[in-house]
DNA sequence: TAGATTGTTAATCGATTAACAATC
DNA sequence: TAGATTGTTAATCGATTAACAATC
């Protein structure tokens, strides 16, 4: 008996989803009350039938004839995705990076809110400033649980990335964004881990210029 | 006429190889002198059949019955990907996440080097401490040109990432890691583009978070 | 040799793209 | 109505997985 986390969705299609929702508030503040497939598509660099096909998911979104009004579109993904309420999250490790990601403590417009961050150095978490509650390392899982904290940055050493994440993981945590240098994974499988590895990433690039291939045809 | 950019190996080889890359490069430090593609496999979360897949992309890199030697494996790789030289990198935007990435300025063990930084604040740029030459925003295309630098990190809001782009790519930059939370896209098309957004992936960890559905078979 | 492990071909799988009927 | 645009089915495409012959 082996346990399986599926998605009733594709991964790529919950990521375009996601953007086109992020496309949607922002054109919800400029006051822009409908939308084509076409235009959403053109916006965002995807395929027309792309978009038709991700919005098809969610149920009759759209007017055949008159395209998708975006209040509704909007408010169709965000019940889908639980999107709407305030989700918490912390950041792990306050060093450069921890600390500059903390000071910007609303994420998204107030989709996100950082209420946490640790770092097993004592010390430092008296010399930074922030209105945000500092906890040290070991009581991850502790305040996580009681907080009732879904997200995750770690922005730790590599030799401490793993650990961080399964005490996130004790706690309950939903997702993780992982800056470490390293391929963190979850223990629970209904946990998800974003790896964001700069130096990797500037190593994919590097790659990729080197073996792309420009012509004309 | 249409400008094509192709690429002569699958996108998700490429990040797969630079991923075993990365790992060959730990195992040789540990001085580990051989490995097979079932062990690679178990390291990095993939199938082994995956692994022999993509490394078979390089031409013949494996010993039939005792596996792949480490350094000759990660020499193939290095040459295919132009690996080995010491890649220079600025970052545009010195706010708090920019100066956390310039602080430090080697990545990779040496794969990558910082050597400048830009910001329109020019005030700014005299009050950081950084033995890394600082410069002007209007200067991103002169310098970058000048300095021979292939890859860059953009740190600035989101108004402002577009622009920066394409001074960068007039510059003649390779690839760019965007940290602005917009698309970022480039004129010409063998410039590559890793979009980096933080709150967008919490967004998309707290869709899957909610979408995922777990289950015993 | 026998066991291990590669390189490669074939089969499967899943997502993207195309096409179009439905209909506002 | 005529033009526009959706939702959905079918066709295509590409990558992953499986299988196995080759061979060290």
């Amino acid at each position: 008996m082996k346990k399986i986390t599926m998605n009733e969705m594709p991964f790529p299609a919950v990521t375009r989803l996601c953007t086109i929702y992020e496309l949607l508030s922002r054109l919800e503040q400029q006051g822009t009350v409908a939308i084509s497939s076409g235009e959403l598509g053109t916006r965002l660099g995807v395929a027309a039938h792309n978009i038709r096909k991700d919005v098809s998911r969610l149920g009759i979104a759209g007017n055949i004839g008159s395209g998708y009004e975006v209040k509704k579109l909007k408010g169709l993904i965000a019940g889908k995705f639980g999107f709407g309420e305030e989700k918490k999250a912390c950041v792990v490790g306050l060093g450069h990076l921890g600390s500059a990601i903390i000071q910007r403590s609303i994420f998204a417009d107030g989709e996100f809110r950082i209420v946490a961050g640790f770092d097993s150095n004592i010390n430092k978490l008296e010399t930074i400033k922030t209105n945000i509650d500092l906890f040290p390392a070991y009581q991850i899982t502790d305040v996580v649980g009681r907080k009732g904290i879904q997200l995750a940055i770690i922005t730790v050493p590599s030799s401490n990335a793993q650990e961080v994440a399964d005490r996130l993981v004790d706690g309950g945590i939903g997702g993780i964004v992982n800056f470490a240098p390293v391929v963190v994974k979850s223990k629970k499988n209904n946990v998800f881990v974003k790896n964001m590895d700069i130096a990797g990433e500037l190593r994919i690039l590097s790659a990729l210029v080197k073996t792309a291939k420009s012509f004309s045809a």
